[in-house]
DNA sequence: GTGCGCAATATTGTGTACAATATTGTTGCG
DNA sequence: CGCAACAATATTGTACACAATATTGCGCAC
């Protein structure tokens, strides 16, 4: 047996980076293979990726940056749980920023672009026939990235990534499985509306989509998971 | 002379913090203290802090995200030199959230929060009146910022605060003088639109209040600052 | 037996030492 | 005299050791 090494992971002796493990992580959280709450120890961490915990903590402060993941002093990081009203205003921020900048691809995109959509595309729907819908979820966020990337509009996209990703947190706290029809046709008709260079149209499929995802949520009641049991025993409800 | 005291510089002990370190190059970058491209060295700012390169670290990996500083590789943190694209594209992600924000502002506002706004306004002035253009510039960031935070957006507030913070950079760079007229008129006009509770003329106001500075940039010319003298010999121009 | 307080343990926070890399200065050769 | 290669220096990158703090477990008193 060989798996006694402790070395890195892969063989390839790439440098694992702050943005490794970064990334690794966010990976993870947007496939909803971490859920919210989750405590992301540091120790854990370094073991895991060999490095020291030097490296893990940056990553882990960049994470926090972004609002995926809540560093509490001496108590660890752990992955965010949005709260109600938080979890509104990202689809508020979501429902003002993407429609102008789905307006903004379609009078832009390239038939490169469109292709590289198509195959967005394709690869959610093999991801969901796979059952992997962890996949499919971070291939559907991937499209709203991609469509910002589209519009030209850097400072504008990264503020979407943000979004996106925290989007994945809030759908894995609030989202109602009886509204799990799939959303692959809205993309489909915005792919439609941006190969016509339609912005009209564009916009106003994007806003009626996010505005759809938005309502698909159990945003009035406390998410039925909850890993922070603290609050939840001090919820007696039902 | 008590100045060989290598204690931290107040005299109240507080802890000093990543934040500290932050929001004192946040603010002294906001009032143009700081100019860009201006190399902030660890071992320089742990020596003023009293503290460990840790902690400084930290810091500028916050402003790092927040792209007002640029780390380099092995080379160090500078402070960020928006180029014309970025600042394009700073202004116009305003353009896409602050007048909305506005609206929502002028529908929420309380007398407080009208009594905020104007005592923003005055110290704006009074700064002004003091000759000290860098502060005036900061509270007037602040006041785009305090409306953000009367409409009730986090999400949107933070967003904004990012921008405010590259604007400033911004200016630094391209502001040309030529167009120095005082724009306290356009706040003045916004508070009586948000005091009025009419927020479609707080959105319009906002609106154009941004075109003007945006328009009142010189983003058609390399910067004339340019501290990072690499490319300007590469420029030969006039 | 229950509750409180203290000790033991584990985890994060910070400082520091050393390694890696870039920059600068110098020297030697063409 | 100019250029290039190399050495010296300075600065950042990373790991590690210790300090501070929170959590957990235990024992004692009531």
């Amino acid at each position: 047996m060989v798996t006694t090494t402790p070395d890195k992971p892969h063989m390839t002796d790439r440098p694992v980076t702050k943005d490794t493990i970064a990334n690794a992580l966010s990976r993870a959280i947007h496939e909803h293979r971490l859920a919210p709450g989750t405590k992301l120890g540091e120790d854990e961490l370094s073991d895991i990726y060999g490095v020291s915990r030097t490296i893990v903590r940056a990553a882990l402060q960049a994470l926090a940056h972004q609002q995926i993941i809540e560093i509490k002093r001496n108590r660890g990081a752990f992955i965010a749980k949005p709260s109600l009203i938080e979890s509104h205003e990202v689809f508020e921020a979501r429902e003002l920023l993407e429609p102008r900048t789905a307006r903004s691809a379609a009078s832009r995109a390239t038939p490169e672009d469109i292709l590289l959509l198509k195959s967005h595309i394709a690869h959610e729907h093999a991801a969901l026939n796979a059952g992997d819908h962890g996949r499919a979820l971070f291939l559907s966020g991937q499209f709203h990235l991609e469509i910002a990337r589209i519009a030209n509009q850097q400072t504008i996209a990264d503020m979407i990534d943000v979004l996106i990703a925290r989007s994945s947190l809030i759908i894995a706290l609030y989202w109602r499985r009886e509204s799990a029809l799939c959303e692959s046709q809205a993309h489909h008709a915005l792919i439609k509306a941006i190969e016509d260079q339609d912005g009209n149209r564009a916009e106003e499929l994007m806003q009626s989509h996010l505005v759809d995802l938005h309502s698909a949520l159990n945003l009035r009641e406390q998410p039925a998971v909850q890993h922070d049991l603290k609050d939840l025993l001090l919820r007696p409800s039902d």
